[in-house]
DNA sequence: CAAGAAGCGGAGTAGTCCTCTCCGTTTGTG
DNA sequence: CACAAACGGAGAGGACTACTCCGCTTCTTG
């Protein structure tokens, strides 16, 4: 296996040859645009015809996909952490949870790569294991200071929110292509399921879906059937 | 397990051979067995071993993996345009919308190729098609009844009910092997978000997850990278 | 402005997984 | 018992994917 040096280094060995660094470039982006667009199961011959170049050449660059995802998405869960710390500096403890979901899922309607990071797919690994921990205690936060303030239903609890990430980004994967706005509608009727004192509830945001829409979207849902869980009982 | 009505040849053609007629059943079960546990990704050499019969005696009987499917589900989503009556002649149309959801994941819940098929997988075809269709009209009734009792929020819709069986098919998908009965909670968050008036709210059922549940639960989610939107499939 | 190092492209390899066929063998029936 | 019906399961054939290899091209450097 030959040597794979640094991927980007920018310091200690020399600088990469011209062509190569522009090549480097374009593949990050094609690599970014062909994940937000259809997810991480693209083929890296896919990536590489986006990008202009060889498959050879990106693997070159990349030891394999993973290490291209990791490059790629690194800065993109740091951006999600910054968003519940945003979301906990909230005056209003209540508005603070309910923009940090809406803030989420705005992210992951934009970027289907993302989300499949972000729901668990084994491409993640390490670096999203990293920011599953570093995500948790202020997801935790935010769940009991609206808790406090009494807002949000008390039997609720930070591990509810991945599950509720899964529920609304399904209806994302679901209705993204016909309706990229949906989500909005189900996530409101999630969040009004969590408050504590249902005072003020704001009228649904989207419409329904229509006929035809409805139709599109539950075609899209099983894509194709899902692989059968594999015999292997465990891990 | 449940009944089998008339086999498929009842009239015209002589009766299948002893063994051949024993198979056939075999068939029937195992593949009832196996579609259940494990979805309907399963191939048909797997569900041959489990009823103990060879590939090609499947493939005699039904000619694709699709006929199969059909036989097999046809009374099973009978099953639940029967519960969807069965809601609508509740004498309290909340109490009867609220139990067709409850009971139709139920169903889901016992039988991954039921709740693959309602979910739009494209093996249902027409069949699947024609469920739906019946469905439409009674979710439709079902909705408004409970609307003009005041129990519904007015702006929810009949389409929205596919789509909360997509929601909360995800979370069951996701936790189904961790804690089977999980669904619960959200299906529970997502009906108080649907209530017109907030009055009596039940705690939620189901704790939350703990860690070690959590962690596996959102292994389970991308258990595979979703196959990236193809270009076209074909057919 | 050479010459050799660095980089490139993309056909090809190897691996996986699945559906469905074929045909020599076994079993049931009249 | 004779012969059609039914069986079993190896394997053909097809689809896809991650990744490698090596002859050719493009930079860099002295």
């Amino acid at each position: 296996m030959p040597v794979h040096p640094a991927p980007q280094a920018p310091s200690s060995t020399r600088p990469l040859r011209k062509d190569a660094e522009r090549n480097r470039r374009r593949i990050l982006q094609a690599a970014g645009e062909v994940f937000a667009e259809r997810g991480l199961g693209v083929t890296l011959d896919e990536i590489a015809r986006h990008a202009g170049v060889g498959v050879g050449t990106v693997y070159r660059r990349y030891p394999d996909k993973h290490a291209l995802i990791d490059a790629l998405f690194e800065e993109r869960l740091d951006a999600i952490a910054a968003l519940a710390e945003e979301a906990l500096a909230d005056a209003d403890p209540w508005h603070g949870f309910v923009s940090f979901l809406e803030r989420g899922f705005e992210l992951q309607a934009a970027d289907r790569g993302l989300k499949e990071l972000v729901c668990g797919t084994p491409h993640g690994r390490d670096r999203v294991a990293d920011a599953r921990d570093r995500l948790k205690p202020l997801a935790e936060a935010l769940v009991s200071r609206a808790q406090a303030a009494g807002a949000l239903r008390p039997d609720a609890a930070g591990p509810d929110l991945p599950l509720i990430h899964v529920m609304v980004g399904a209806v994302l994967d679901a209705s993204g292509s016909v309706r990229p706005e949906l989500w909005r509608r189900f996530l409101a009727i999630v969040v009004d399921g969590l408050r504590a004192e249902p005072g003020a509830r704001a009228p649904l945001p989207e419409a329904p879906l229509d006929d035809g829409e409805l139709a599109d979207t539950m075609r899209a849902v099983g894509g194709r059937t899902a692989p059968a869980t594999t015999a292997r009982p465990a891990r």
